[in-house]
DNA sequence: GAAATACCTCATGTCGACACGATAAGCGTT
DNA sequence: AACGCTTATCGTGTCGACATGAGGTATTTC
């Protein structure tokens, strides 16, 4: 029964392992702008470039669908979805009030071992900083706030943070862009102090902190974005 | 071309209507508890039961999953979550946080239209509280919350919200039998103050009154799980 | 020449069937 | 009799094919 004739034929996948590889694969290019937002994405073709049925890919954009990342027009092709400017406020504002809750839950309840993790990703950090490498310092950032969400311990907060983080990956693209892919040594210090007021279990300081970290980005992304849009003003 | 030889056997629902329709049945069962957590779901019987191929049933599935209301074992069969009682602290935590800034935001944004419509559904959920319907407070009881955060009008509190009152749902199925289906007339006036509070643009009345509301509730449902616990500790 | 209409194209929604993996059962061995 | 190995069984993961509905296009009419 095991007709072995072509092997070639059949590189074959682990049995599961169709679905989470477009999932991820489809993830990473939309949050890079690989895929940028409006891009069509045609079933057939990704099937064709996957090399697998369709069913899979399906199944990927389903999920792509459920995280908001892309926007299914029913029985019509589905988009990359668009950053729409009008909810940006919306954004900073989840994005501020995570940033802190997650902090503070974090100093309350961080251990030993979770000290040790953001260091360890705020060292990758500042060696991406250092490096000038944009890509690797937005996955360190990411992981590193994500470590303290983890640290804080609430799956509801650490879940919306991710979506805040991964929806914005996009937007914070922009706020690495806008320094040219070069953070200034300061902004990179604010984690040091983070971690620290964690250590210390200094509540009201790491809120403190987390609040200026984040209004310090969205400050930044709002002035690269008025800027931007004077450029754009249709006369 | 129109093969119409046999159109009993073709119902022929709507084109795109399947996966919604065994998603929101499915859904709907989970969160009244009609599947316990824990229950298998097996594809080929949901398929039989909603008289649709495997197709429709597995996307509907994965956003179930999506949710979190079912948790898929891989090659194996996925079954409906389990109301993990570890995570309490958090859920209540997320619960009252989310209570308080989307009924801020309420205060600071809605618009006489979403006065109204607050009006009309605590009116609703007045009317099911009279009726001792405590599926229908349920129901009422999350549309006006739910009508608060889209007064607010931020997307991600709103979602997590919603969230948070779906997966909710099932505990908050408890708060209402610990009251044997009478909420105390108390409890549904306490909306009435939100709507005042929102009404006059009262945003610290409103968070309190958010905040005290959602209190009430985590307090009663953790009452109850207390009470319910006692009987089941194994000796 | 412009608008409305009918047709055509094509991507999606749905279907039935097959392959693989994992558990459960049956068998043989020590 | 207990343990390990082989085999049967079941459900998921994947596949290729068909049906359907939505745009786009060409044609016709005013």
């Amino acid at each position: 029964m095991a007709a072995a004739d072509s092997p070639s034929t059949k590189p074959t996948r682990r049995r599961g392992s169709g679905v989470s590889t477009v999932y991820e694969t489809l993830r990473n290019e939309i949050i890079d702008l690989t895929l940028a937002p409006g891009t069509p994405l045609e079933e057939n073709q990704l099937s064709e470039r996957f090399q697998m049925s369709r069913t899979p890919i399906r199944e990927a954009i389903l999920k792509l669908s459920a995280d908001g990342l892309v926007t299914t027009l029913t029985n019509r092709s589905t988009i990359v979805s668009q950053i729409d400017l009008m909810d940006l406020s919306s954004y900073f504002d989840a994005l501020t009030l995570m940033y802190r809750v997650n902090t503070r839950l974090a100093a309350e309840f961080a251990t030993e071992s979770d000290w040790e993790r953001l260091e360890q990703l705020q060292a990758e950090y500042a060696d991406a900083v250092e490096r000038g490498d944009a890509l690797a310092m937005i996955t360190a950032n990411r992981e590193f706030h994500l470590a303290i969400a983890d640290a804080g311990g609430n799956r509801y907060y650490r879940d919306l943070f991710k979506r805040l983080l991964d929806e914005g990956r996009r937007l914070l693209r922009l706020y690495y862009i806008s320094f040219n892919d070069q953070i200034p040594r300061e902004y990179s210090d604010q984690h040091e102090d983070q971690i620290q007021a964690i250590r210390n279990r200094d509540i009201a300081l790491a809120d403190q902190l987390a609040r200026e970290h984040a209004d310090q980005i969205v400050a930044q992304i709002q002035r690269y974005i008025a800027q931007d849009r004077r450029h754009n003003i249709p006369l």
